[in-house]
DNA sequence: GGGAATTAAAAGTACTACTTTTATGTCACA
DNA sequence: TGTGACATAAAAGTAGTACTTTTAATTCCC
């Protein structure tokens, strides 16, 4: 069994979820609570509460006297980190990974730009410090140390930036950055001209550069940008 | 009562997460699921599905043998659209708004950029008109109408990005938009500046001018950004 | 053929009984 | 006196049932 499932609650909820946003049910079904729940062999209570988790995800709308019908993609809180994840482990994965990508590209050279101005002296070091693990583990197929100094950096960039929002989406990052690597056949090692690019963002923010640390990320999006645009048709 | 109830968990939810997003409950206090049942005098069953909704929107935390408990801010899901509304309702509003602002910042003119790539002529025609609507209604204190215009601009700019993440911007970016004309003292009409960068943006994205459609689009988050740094100290 | 009244299906709500987890306090033993 | 095993009870989790409310759909009357 593949979904983690500590309480009837947990398993319901993840196996509709997953089996939703993959698209099994397409939008317009309807289910029934009884049904689901002589189809989980739970109660309906524990059905009712999953499917206002569903509601409150707007990937569902419960109506009296019609039951419970899925809604189309356009009103699914697509935000919601558990949406993701389910996207992510689904069918339009690689379409998901380039939305995100995108969304990346948007907000991280911003983020950055903040960074720099608002960066605690701690979070220099830290800072410095992922740049520098991932030169040392950026040669030699070192892909999963590699991986775990990347989301690092960009996580205390984002952190950084002082900004609530920007700091909520390290862990669309690190799915985003897991996700590539571990789709990306493993073979290469990553660029070295995008690990010089993590030093010298490090160190504008170091050296409270906003202007250069932006800039600097935005090269880094693009060249994430293009190495998509290379996986996917 | 101001907390829309058609239902008695939509109430009771409503009146929860107001209060929780408000700082009316600290982080770590425990509130038990009877308590609450006869707090809003509903029955355990209906708390227990409010009870779900919040925790799958991470701000609490829902253990046995203890409670619920309030989470801090720092996991709450910040993006979702019911606490995006919660928290502007509450007292943080003008922080809120102020990481809103800065998250459009720097969504729209990548947004814009990709407007001008993939907007189809249709939407390069409602883009016009809502600019022109904008024009027209930005002198004589006719804000409300201006408003809806501009609303419209911004919304068929994120839609014609062809990027889900950033269409489903749209609503945050409304809200946005209304907290600043309804904060904003009322007194004078909109910005000249901004109104003419609106109708170039739309220019831009009809001759499919990605570039010059993204730097004028960050021209009027500048002056957003601007105007929020005298808004708030 | 159209509109009003009826019906029934499904979700919403309530209540009650029982199970499971687990924080905490107790007691025995070293 | 401190420490670990054990017992206790508190609170959430689950189940089942009975009832209410809404409302789509059918029927029936004009």
């Amino acid at each position: 069994m593949t979904t983690s499932a500590q309480g009837l609650h947990s398993h319901v909820l993840a196996t509709l979820g997953l089996a939703i946003t993959a698209g099994e049910y397409p939008p317009g079904t309807v289910l029934r609570t009884d049904e689901l729940a002589q189809g989980f062999d739970v109660s309906r209570t524990v059905v009712r509460e999953v499917v206002r988790v569903l509601e409150s995800m707007h990937l569902v709308e419960s109506r009296r006297r019609v039951g419970v019908t899925v809604l189309p993609t356009e009103s699914w809180n697509v935000y919601d980190p558990q949406v993701i994840r389910w996207r992510l482990a689904g069918a339009d994965r690689p379409r998901q990974l380039r939305s995100l990508t995108v969304l990346r590209s948007a907000v991280e050279p911003v983020a950055a730009g903040l960074a720099a101005l608002h960066a605690t002296p701690a979070q220099c070091r830290e800072l410095t410090e992922q740049a520098l693990g991932m030169v040392a583990t950026s040669r030699g197929r070192q892909l999963e140390a590699y991986l775990v100094h990347d989301i690092a950096f960009h996580r205390v960039v984002l952190n950084a930036s002082g900004n609530e929002m920007f700091a909520r989406l390290g862990d669309v990052v690190a799915e985003v950055l897991t996700g590539r690597t571990h789709h990306h056949v493993m073979f290469e090692d990553p660029d070295p001209a995008a690990v010089t690019l993590h030093v010298q963002v490090a160190e504008a923010v170091r050296e409270r550069d906003a202007v250069r640390a932006e800039a600097l990320t935005r090269e880094i999006a693009v060249g994430a940008l293009k190495e998509l645009d290379v996986l996917a048709p």
